[in-house]
DNA sequence: AAGTTAAGTTAGCATTGGCTAACTAATGGT
DNA sequence: ACCATTAGTTAGCCAATGCTAACTTAACTT
């Protein structure tokens, strides 16, 4: 199941928000990423009908083995995508900023390219 | 008057066009982007709405002065994310792809370390 | 028990930006 | 004169993705 970008964003502030936070429900996504409610509540739906995330009895958001290597993936060129800005100069919040549309968008090969250069 | 992403392409679009013949009308636009007639039709008024570009009598598409400069300075973003990419090894249509992508959504600040990077 | 708060869902609106179907209008061939 | 082709427009569909309003449900407070 393909996603799109934003549920791309919702995936990878999940992962973000579970390696800070144990038991963390859409409420705490809402809050994250300064959305409403039912958006969240739809992204999250759509999360778990693609089999990404689990939803428990409680409403604690778990992520599902293709969920995280996902989430990981996305995240991973988060990183290297702003290492590599700050590294040419940028400041940290735009390289940041930057990162967080340049990752959806960026091709396997240019991300490979681009993660070669900042070692 | 803010362009989304989709009226940048079609103004750089217009603005490559212009640079390989003299006369370009909608349909031209059509051909080179692959998209149906009404998408262009609808989107060549937005742009001549937004005061970009001029439509003469006959259907000719022309850029204003403001067209001309916002189209500048994205194929400017696109050359420098292409010329950028390809010379840490990425392929020219790779390159090409994915700067058609990332020029729209990269910053000023990033976008001038790039561009500092290649020179 | 009754009321408040918190979390989540449902219904439905708006915008963006693609599409097809079907129309108009102008040009050109036989 | 008639028909075909070409360019463009209009109307309206569809999907994605944000939103608000208003509901349900569960839990806590007094």
């Amino acid at each position: 199941m393909h996603l799109q970008e934003s549920g791309e964003m919702y995936l990878e502030s999940i992962y973000v928000l579970l390696q800070q936070t144990k038991n963390i429900r859409s409420i705490d996504v809402c809050e994250y990423m300064s959305y409403s409610k039912p958006s969240v509540s739809r992204a999250v739906g759509l999360l778990k009908n693609g089999g990404f995330i689990n939803i428990s009895e409680e409403g604690f958001i778990t992520l599902t083995e293709i969920g995280l290597s996902t989430a990981k993936k996305i995240f991973e060129r988060h990183t290297v995508i702003s290492s590599f800005l700050e590294s040419i100069g940028v400041s940290k919040e735009t390289a940041s900023d930057d990162a967080c549309r340049i990752e959806h968008v960026i091709s396997d090969e240019s991300f490979e390219a681009l993660k070669k250069q900042i070692k």
